[in-house]
RNA sequence: GGGCCCGUGGCUUAAUUGGAUAGAGCAUCCGGCUUCGGACCGGAAGGUUGAGGGUUCGACUCCCUUCGGGCCCA
């Protein structure tokens, strides 16, 4: 319950009670179910302050609001004021302004600029279904960001230097025989993927390996030639394939970052701050940084031999980041496995000085678990993200010409992709992201319940009902609507603005799919027990037809935040 | 050894961040077409929110203890 009408509510409640418009809009809730009213205000901390029973309060306040306007009733309910909406003129008014207004539920531009971090892979093997959550997870919250009113911008960091990238290299040089991802028609970054698995087979029965990818990483930093341009056809056909799955995806990133770039900054970066005496070498001649004040112990920070650790780079691309976008938030969308990692890394770009450490953030997810074990991408247990999509578009296209057997090839291509990435970015969504997930492949694939594919038949659904001589009204009559189906779903519509705006701020995409589900399903209801097309008169269903379309582009919106589509067919 | 995160019906999960009767989906069992799209709708059954204390008018939510799972650092 949004806008106008808890606005006067609002009103009514400070002047009556006394409270500052502030702090009467911070204790206004949403009651549970229809039979409360829309809006409620407890009493409890009134209660406490005043020294008086929450009960008579509530009863004062209810007495002192005023009726009329958009409040239709006033009731004291307990210990709480429970207040009634006018729904003839609140739906009227809400129904017009997203009817009509371009961007319900989207915030004005604050010219905040927001860099958001994802997937940030390893140039040695495919994407796999943690890296699609991470990009769901990214994805969205950049969109949420905008909708915010911020300037998202999208960057990468890509590990693409170290010990594991020259593990498929190694692999490649022994046994590729100079074999190619077109010679063998694989996509190359599954080519790639395939040595670094081969390598690992190979090192359980040869550990004199392990002297090689050391000798061979020694090479590399020195520049050699040989080493080099292995080094960069493979991460070629790396990236070529991780562009692909992008964009399959729906990503497209501002700014991509090396590690190759920025690791020699970051060494710099460390030695400038060990002169300052912000740093110290251990016995063994490493670089170390005592974070023991914050609770944190001691962080490497350069190897004994000179080498980089993942954090050294890690603190330049920051730092160049920062120069390259003048941000006022850096969110790094990362698995909770590195949460320690960044908490120094934050300690770090602050002891050297760096004024936008402050604004650095780690979105922390949780991580994917099958119900077989977990992924570990050496013993070759990882669901593959070209895989699933494949997989998935594959059960669409079954499902899609069950019912359509004459549809157009591109048409079936086009649908099936939408089905097949609503499903999964769903699925990949709805929950917390904090919270590690099951991956169950019975009930990731299905179509039915508290799915992408639901939420999407419903719109479809809508689109069918203005395909089919629906047209929306230039004028309505929103107070016919008093069905309970109807008025819950009136409800729904006007929470969409908080709820954009709720997830914005906690960076939570689930607020939304659960949002989402609930308007399908409300919207499903609506549609079971009241037809649009043959309502009883023609002002009921120019009133329904502007429901239908609220609800339409409502749902279009928050799947948009999700970055999910909305087809009109399905 | 130290630190962080998570425990909610058989399974997957939500809870407006401390508020009214813990809400859904899957699975199970009933029921619904004179179809604007059945990828749908209605109903039943299923809960001591891991356990035990505490704070509070009020606890899934906060604090302590404990058990289980995950992750990180050395």
């Amino acid at each position: 319950m949004d806008g106008k009408f808890r606005d006067e509510v609002v009103k009514q409640i400070s002047s009556a009670a006394g409270l500052k418009k502030k702090g009467a809009e911070a204790l206004l809730e949403t009651p549970p179910n229809q039979n409360l009213g829309d809006l409620a205000f407890p009493c409890f901390t009134l209660a406490k302050i005043i020294g008086k029973d929450p009960k008579s309060i509530a009863s004062d306040i209810a007495l002192k609001v005023e009726t009329g306007g958009l409040i239709k009733a006033v009731k004291q309910m307990g210990p709480y004021v429970n207040f009634f909406a006018d729904w003839g003129k609140v739906g009227q008014k809400a129904l017009e302004t997203i009817i009509k207004g371009r961007k319900y539920g989207a915030a004005k531009p604050n010219k905040k600029v927001v860099m958001v971090e994802f997937p940030s892979p390893n140039t040695n093997k495919p994407l796999h279904l943690g890296h699609l959550r991470n990009m769901a997870l990214g994805e969205s919250v950049s969109k949420i960001l905008e909708n915010a009113g911020s300037d998202a911008k999208r960057t990468n960091i890509n590990n693409d230097r170290g010990v594991h990238i020259c593990k498929s290299m190694l692999a490649y040089q022994k046994w590729g025989k100079g074999k190619t991802p077109e010679s063998e028609k694989k996509k190359s970054d599954h080519f790639v993927g395939d040595f670094y698995v081969l390598y690992s087979q190979k090192e359980k029965k040869d550990k004199s390996l392990e002297n090689d990818i050391k000798q061979m990483l020694l090479k590399w930093e020195a520049g050699d030639k040989d080493t080099i341009a292995l080094w960069k056809k493979m991460n070629k056909w790396a990236f070529d394939g991780f562009k692909e799955t992008y964009r399959k995806f729906g990503i497209k990133h501002d700014k991509e970052y090396y590690e190759s770039d920025t690791y020699r900054g970051g060494k710099k970066m460390v030695m400038a701050g060990l002169d300052k005496g912000l740093f110290y070498r251990d016995d063994t001649g490493a670089i170390m940084f005592n974070l023991d004040k914050y609770g944190l112990g001691q962080k490497v920070l350069i190897r004994s031999d000179g080498t980089a650790v993942y954090m050294t780079q890690d603190i330049y691309t920051a730092k160049k980041r920062y120069e390259d976008f003048r941000f006022q938030k850096m969110i790094y969308v990362v698995g909770n496995e590195q949460e320690y990692h960044f908490q120094v890394l934050f300690q770090v770009l602050d002891i050297l000085g760096m004024r936008f450490a402050k604004d650095c953030y780690h979105l922390s997810h949780g991580m994917v678990n099958l119900t077989t074990g977990k992924m570990k991408s050496r013993e070759g247990t990882v669901v593959d993200a070209d895989d699933l999509i494949a997989e998935m578009e594959s059960l669409a296209r079954k499902e899609i010409t069950s019912r359509d057997k004459s549809i157009k090839k591109t048409e079936l291509e086009k649908r099936a992709a939408q089905i097949a990435l609503g499903a999964i970015k769903y699925y990949l969504l709805r929950s917390d992201a904090v919270k590690n997930m099951m991956f169950s492949p019975e009930e990731s694939i299905s179509f039915e319940g508290n799915t992408g594919p639901y939420i999407q038949y419903s719109h479809a659904r809508i689109s069918s009902i203005f395909r089919k001589g629906g047209k929306v009204p230039a004028k309505f009559d929103a107070s016919l609507l008093k069905d309970e189906r109807e008025k819950t779903l009136m409800k729904l519509l006007l929470e969409f603005p908080k709820v954009a705006e709720d997830a914005a701020r906690d960076y939570k995409p689930h607020y939304l799919a659960t949002f989402a589900f609930s308007l399908a399903s409300a919207f499903n209801n609506f549609y079971e027990g009241c037809h649009v097309l043959k309502a009883e008169t023609l002002q009921l269903k120019a009133a329904r037809l502007a429901l239908c379309k609220a609800t339409q582009k409502v749902l279009e919106n928050a799947l948009k935040l999700l970055g999910i589509e909305a087809p009109d067919r399905m």
